[in-house]
DNA sequence: TAATTATATCAATGCCTATTGATATAGTAT
DNA sequence: ATACTATATCAATAGGCATTGATATAATTA
């Protein structure tokens, strides 16, 4: 008999979530863009200097972030503001705890 | 100043580290194999057999787990079994952690 | 209005890697 | 030795996506 990872929907559509969201921070600039927001959030200007990246590029990949609901943004002035949405990280790091946890002491 | 994600070296290191295993992780075929893993102790032929996955990609998606050290294989007459390197993982995922936790209630 | 600053979008490129098909290796059984 | 089974490797392809350069949009200031 299959064992239940591979069978029960809901088991399978767990794992295809927590996919998604691995795919999502599993690329450097983007894991640490989010270390940058939980620290405190910020404005595009200051994330790509910081991170001594192209302006376009810190901007694609906030919105990689943003499409899939780990960030928001806020307009100030010029500025866009973005901060991080810690329910949702929150939510898909239970996802994941799901895979990564559990394997004892 | 730049903030310490940024800056200090070991954080930058392990952030380094953490997307390697990130990267490994994320991909479908291989988080189910985990999945599997972790029940119990494989062999290939159950492995491709239960995901429907082709022999050789299987062998294939093995190999990257192995070469990052995430499981172990050992022969047993004819078949490779595959195990779960447990201490590995929770290595990592307690670096996944400090990405991840401390996200509060 | 014109100029400047901050951010986003678009098109093109290149790289990485999952996938596939074919084949090799290696253990086992007849 | 031959045939069979289980696994691994190899070469080629294809698709996704990060990166880059150029340009557009939008808010602000002079």
């Amino acid at each position: 008999m299959k064992p239940k990872c591979c069978v029960d929907k809901k088991s399978v559509a767990n794992l295809s979530q927590t996919v998604e969201f691995l795919k999502i921070i599993s690329e450097e600039n983007r894991l640490k863009i989010l270390c940058l927001l939980r620290e405190k959030e910020k404005c595009v200007c200051d994330i790509w200097q910081y991170l001594d990246l192209a302006q376009n590029l810190t901007s694609h990949h906030l919105k990689v972030l943003k499409d899939f609901g780990l960030v928001s943004s806020r307009q100030e002035g010029l500025k866009v503001i973005y901060s991080i949405n810690k329910k949702v990280i929150k939510k898909y790091s239970k996802l994941l705890n799901n895979y990564l946890n559990s394997y004892g002491e």
